[in-house]
DNA sequence: ACGATAAATGCGTCTGGGCGCATATTCGAA
DNA sequence: TTCGAATATGCGCCCAGACGCATTTATCGT
């Protein structure tokens, strides 16, 4: 399930994005800790984690309670490249549409 | 509206993904066209249409009975590497989940 | 003015995805 | 083995968005 769609899908949540943006930082971090960190619900975090894990974009490490979730290490360079393009879009590009 | 996750989900579609890659070749196409290409409806390739436009990923022109899209020569450079990585992906990236 | 072609849009329907709540599962510590 | 913390998941609800059909709007050729 990794085409092109799918993984645009991923992406194209809030709460997923910023979890990425969270984890684009190198480091592991748990559900619970990105759940307050984008105060979110318990079950909330743990779908949109499973739904990243899906697309191939996380992967995850069980560590006694917690389970540890950092970026993919093994992301085909194209879609490396997609992630780091989402991940650099500024908050808000301004207008252009006509 | 052009947060990330708004140009992430305009992308994440099959019909529009595919409209841009015809787009992607630098020439302008009307609907007929990309209608035809793709084995859309017309009030479904006019709307995904609509979409990309307020997304800022297209412009439109009037030329007769006919509107021709093309890419938005003045997207940011962010949203750009966004779109190029996005088309760049190979149809099929191969399992690499947990 | 009329008919034909291209495109947009109003409207109703349907489905996928996101959500909360409750419960199950997994694991450490006591 | 029992408890509590962290996580996953079954279930039902709700809504955004994608669709088709029909109609409207824009523009050309005759």
């Amino acid at each position: 399930m990794h085409d092109p769609v799918t993984l645009l899908a991923a992406l194209a949540e809030p709460t997923r994005l910023a979890a990425l943006r969270h984890l684009n930082d190198g480091r592991e971090h748990c559900v619970c800790e990105l759940m307050a960190l984008l105060g979110a619900s318990q079950s909330r975090m743990s779908r949109h984690m499973l739904a990243l894990r899906q697309a191939g974009l996380v992967v995850d490490r069980r560590d006694a309670q917690w389970v540890r979730y950092r970026l993919n290490p093994a992301m085909p360079a194209p879609v490396q490249r997609l992630v780091r393009a989402a991940l650099e879009l500024p908050p808000h590009t301004e207008s252009l549409a006509a």
